[in-house]
DNA sequence: ACCTGAACACCGTTCAAGT
DNA sequence: ACCTGAACACCGTTCAAGT
């Protein structure tokens, strides 16, 4: 599938994005990348310093599929629909995470978010003290859960596409399965327990306790902005 | 350096934590651990079947560093303890977060922890499924701060063993400083005064928000514990 | 049993050369 | 200007060979 017109930095981004999407942050070489717009490994310096460009812009590109909140609306509203929305993108795309601990380089939707972000605390009434306090609690629970689902899905080596609406639970009962041998022994009789009479459990679901969990953080930042500036 | 005496898995996993404190993932090669063991790269296959089942170890040493709660004694405190142990942890061994995500076999350590929290929340009066929203909401906050503070560190390529005391406050100056000329349009002023009036200011301090939102995951947990089964 | 050198199939990237 | 093949210094790992 040769390209319909030349490599551009745009079309690079956009397939480095689709390549991790496909199969994961491993499988996204320069080579592969080259093979999948059609054209020679080298060619890609042209349009790109290096891989580490690529990847900068490719987190960049995850933050723009972001849904921003509005600054001067109610600001619990708002926050919270940008955490989901930030945790969607990264179920959507969950080689992110882990690149973006290495960034360096913040581009402009990384940064518009985070402006967006600041701007919609401050307006809410958070003093500068608070909003810090509060954006760090925020973000840790948002990409501290991202990372666990993350940790909890199998997206090993191959990773194919994947069902785009399996939100629901990860393989629990894949992993409770290697254990099973281990956990033969009376060693970890709280962990059996709550795998065997909870995890285990039709009903159950990790993704759950996403907006368990964000509801108790988003009080305990209305404590922390009412109790002022600290 | 030879070593003294031959090549053990124990001594493999040792090397790797030291290699990878002291230069990063990056650097955690065969070929490097080898170095550092006085041997040959081929030689540490006959103590380890692959580089991965050193990755799962090594990450499983991180874990046996954490000081477990203990079954029984008041969740609060013992959780807050570990809580605090757990990011210390990752303080030194900033490698292990990113690794954590990938490892699909947890260890006898990792495990013993799991095992720990579990008990110790069910001990304290949470029902299963509080056990399960609870232990998601602690865990994401405190592997979301952790990986918050990695972000903001500077350990790139080199890294070397820097100052073990260097808890307090990660080079925001230097992130700041890079992206001065992007913020000199009028673009991202939430940001500007963020960073300008709050995190530039002479006491900041990111880790300090970690004591306030762990604090403030208590009292959600409380809450949830008293709400009741659910 | 433990250790090893050579070799293989990969990486990202430099360089000189093409159009 | 854009693209490219050959080559370099790396990876993890297999294999046959040593002690």
């Amino acid at each position: 599938m040769p390209p319909r017109t030349g490599v551009t930095r745009d079309r690079v981004v956009e397939a480095a994005v689709r390549v991790a999407d496909a199969s994961g942050a491993g499988a996204l070489t320069m080579r592969a990348l080259a093979e999948a717009l059609g054209v020679a490994p080298m060619s890609l310096y042209h349009h790109v310093p290096n891989k580490e460009a690529i990847l900068d812009a490719a987190v960049d590109a995850v933050f723009a599929e972001v849904d921003l909140p509005v600054v001067g609306a109610p600001w619990r509203a708002e926050l919270r629909r940008r955490a989901a929305s930030v945790r969607a993108a990264l179920v959507r795309h969950p080689w992110a995470l882990a690149l973006m601990e290495s960034r360096r380089n913040p581009g402009p939707a990384t940064l518009a978010h985070h402006d967006a972000v600041l701007g919609t605390f401050r307006a809410g009434g958070f003093s500068l003290a608070a909003t810090a306090h509060a954006y760090a609690l925020l973000d840790a629970f948002v990409y501290g859960f991202a990372l666990q689902e993350a940790t909890l899905a199998f997206r090993d080596s191959a990773g194919g596409p994947g069902p785009s609406g399996a939100e629901g639970r990860p393989d629990v009962a894949a992993a409770a399965d290697g254990l099973a041998e281990v956990l033969g022994g009376g060693a970890y009789p709280h962990l059996v327990e709550f795998v065997g009479q909870h995890a285990l459990q039709p009903g159950y679901s990790f993704a759950a306790s996403f907006e368990v969990g964000l509801d108790l953080v988003l009080d305990g930042l209305e404590r922390l902005r009412a109790r002022g500036a600290g």
